[in-house]
DNA sequence: CTTGTGTCCTGTAGGC
DNA sequence: TGCCTACAGGACACAA
């Protein structure tokens, strides 16, 4: 479910509540949660180190902490994390990790599919190779019709499916990668390699925009979703989108009268306008 | 290398 | 109401 945006959030909201302080403690309620190293390993190492910075690549959220190491943390589809007092009990808790102010920082993670892990900074293990191969940030000036179109070129997979690949543009999901064709005007069926080329301008300008978009309200937040922010607080993209989730009904661009249509690529459910997307 | 499929794990919505 | 099945916004292993 958190996808750059809301990651983005997460990383912004949560940065001062969390630099300046120091990891006093870690309890581990799940260990196939933590990806690196060993669940024992990581409690005995963790706590100790003091956290300087939050950063952001793609989907996961950096913890910039003292001595040349990172704890870092990947959501997947459900979890969370929340800055709550000691005493409270956070719902789905699979990390803990006490605070020196007294606070504690929850991983919340309902379907145990999210991970952290504790690293040197820059010195991935094999279980995060992703983040080593991934590609640029749609947000970054790097982020062009240059790149995109050389990312493109030759591929027969459907644009979405390629979208959807963090080694092509990080940070995208289902969420974002429908929008963004809906605004860029092209069917997420597509075949990659033969968008014409005012079309992969589009789509370059689209993931940007439409990432911004996000970033400015703060995430999507749907109904069975659990996305929320670190004090509780939600999203309100979900009110600006204009396929997503929106199958049969009216598309929003003025003057059209077409209706949402809902198909499946790769295994992913995608929402288009058959009107508007060519 | 590229592409498509299955799997991890749990909770929940919706059908009967 | 209660049970059962299908599906969920991600990422990766693996097969063809």
């Amino acid at each position: 479910m958190p996808e750059l945006p809301e990651v983005e959030t997460i990383r912004r909201e949560l940065e001062p509540l969390l630099a300046g302080r120091r990891i006093a403690g870690v309890s581990i309620g799940r260990p196939d949660i933590v990806g690196f190293p060993s669940a024992r390993e990581f409690a005995r190492q963790v706590p100790g180190h003091s956290i300087v910075e939050l950063r952001r690549r793609g989907k996961y959220l950096i913890i910039g902490l003292d001595r040349g190491r990172e704890l870092i943390v990947h959501l997947r589809l459900s979890g969370h994390l929340e800055v709550v007092p000691g005493a409270k009990k956070v719902e789905y808790e699979r990390v803990r990790f006490d605070l020196s102010d007294g606070q504690v920082l929850a991983f919340a993670e309902p379907r145990v599919l999210g991970r952290v892990y504790f690293v040197e900074t820059s010195r991935y293990p094999n279980t995060l190779t992703g983040m080593v191969k991934m590609g640029p940030e749609p947000i970054h000036p790097g982020f062009g019709y240059d790149y995109l179109s050389d990312s493109l070129r030759g591929r027969k997979a459907p644009v979405k499916s390629l979208l959807l690949d963090q080694k092509v543009c990080c940070g995208i999901g289902n969420i974002y990668s429908d929008e963004a064709l809906f605004r860029a005007r092209v069917r997420p069926s597509r075949p990659a390699g033969r968008l014409s080329t005012a079309e992969v301008k589009r789509l370059a300008a689209a993931l940007r925009d439409v990432l911004n978009d996000g970033i400015k309200w703060c995430g999507t937040t749907m109904t069975d979703s659990r996305y929320q922010r670190p004090n509780g607080g939600v999203g309100s993209f979900q009110n600006h989108l204009a396929v997503f989730d929106r199958e049969g009904e009216a598309c929003r661009r003025r003057g059209c009268r077409g209706r949402i249509k809902r198909v499946r690529i790769g295994n992913r459910s995608s929402h288009f306008c058959p009107s508007c997307q060519k």
